[in-house]
DNA sequence: CAGTGGTCTAGACCACAGC
DNA sequence: CTGTGGTCTAGACCACTGA
């Protein structure tokens, strides 16, 4: 049975609501600094704990980012366009830098921390690539200086071991221009779009406040004959990117 | 009380990154239920504040799900498959029972709280679709009986007026196939997808958990000549979905 | 019914930011 | 230095679940 009367949420929840449409409303904007925990207490006349769980609930919701010393502020979005289908048209792969250029539009971005390793295949890499070894890229990128994207790409060690694709500096084109000099050019990819809170780990390497999820694309490219040649596994930042795919019916 | 070294982090953080670790390493399974308030408040001590906060940890990870005078259990996923191109090829107009079959695969699904209305165009939907008036189509999915997907499409009011589009039943092959008979069948499609954390609106409509996203799928149909002739902003519980795109070099 | 999570109070000490 | 958020304690009453 249903009660009949809707009864009141408590009242953490009552001030995050009007805290979360003041700023909708535009009465705070982006990056401004919201009423904080002591400044709750003595408004609504309630314990610390009691703010800090109103606060705790935009955190959570991704709208505020606390500052330690300093205050509780509303969040700031800046998200990047990164095109699905488009980025990854073979007249791309001649170009000077790869894929990456076709996200970002002209604002700098930078690739931290490559390495370059062989494992073992594991889990949906072995499935994909049908293989028991590959070779793994994996590198941060940062965009304005904020980390903003995880990239794990699997190659089938068969396939590219002794190849630039092994080494820091792929050359023109990134790594799909050296497939196709393998013999082994990309002609289809599937993507697979998921969305999730960030592990710690996650949280840790891109600096992710609370309340942030993380899509994760897991990519995978299939040469001609119809075998996989990539698995290629990110993680983004949910508040910096939007993804756009293009098809006809 | 001991005096805690500077860098190590607090109890509460080390037990959920205990309790994330015994979940992923199995000794929890999906469903199972977790050590509550009361148990970690002897097995290590701490007052009741400090317990809750580790096991808000995971909450806020969507790693667990509370359930109010029982316990807090192990979350379970089971998410849907929907394609983003395939669905769309012309060959699905025809089938009975429009593109969301091509999602659930055999799933029972069911649709809610259908709404038909006309509306004043606002932001994205009068800049997309360039127009002053909309029809808005505005559904809920359920699969499983759960609720997952919040979906709002709209056409240009010049449009569909007087059309089935502006019906509960479009008919067979759904509002694209009805589209089509106007002259004005899609022919392109741009979806926008977007991860955050759910309103709280969305959040009771979808009866979500805390700690889960959602998936924000903005589609454009475009006719022929280039104009859009719907915009749908789709909804998702992250943890229900797993996009899927495929398109060639 | 006893046990659970949900809410709330009234304190405390700490690390850190910014003046 | 003061004010901020971060952590923690020791209570309390409530609504709900499940045996």
């Amino acid at each position: 049975m249903e009660s009949p009367v809707p009864h009141e949420p408590p009242i953490y929840r009552r001030i995050a609501d009007r805290l979360r449409q003041a700023i909708l409303a535009g009465e705070f904007r982006d990056g401004d600094r919201l009423p904080g925990e002591n400044a709750l207490m003595s408004e609504y006349g309630i314990a610390r704990a009691t703010a800090r769980q109103a606060l705790a609930v935009l955190i959570n919701e991704g709208v505020a980012v606390p500052r330690r010393g300093s205050g509780v502020y509303v969040r700031q979005f800046r998200p990047i366009r990164r095109h699905g289908s488009r980025r990854l048209s073979r007249e791309q792969w001649g170009t000077g830098r790869a894929i990456w250029d076709s996200d970002t539009t002209g604002r700098p971005y930078s690739v931290d921390d490559l390495t370059i390793t062989r494992e073992a295949a594991a889990g949906e890499a072995a499935r994909v690539l049908d293989c028991d070894e590959v070779w793994v890229r994996r590198r941060r990128y940062s965009v304005d200086g904020r980390p903003v994207q995880l990239a794990a790409s699997h190659f089938p060690a068969d396939l590219v071991t002794g190849s630039p694709i092994t080494a820091q500096d792929t050359g023109p084109g990134g790594v799909y221009a050296r497939l196709r000099d393998l013999g082994h050019a990309p002609v289809h990819f599937t993507e697979e779009v998921r969305a999730r809170m960030p592990t710690p780990e996650e949280s840790a390497k891109l600096g992710l406040p609370a309340g942030t999820p993380v899509i994760e694309v897991c990519r995978s490219a299939f040469a001609g004959g119809g075998a996989a040649v990539e698995l290629n596994k990110m993680i983004m930042d949910a508040a910096s990117y939007v993804l756009q795919y293009d098809f006809d019916a």
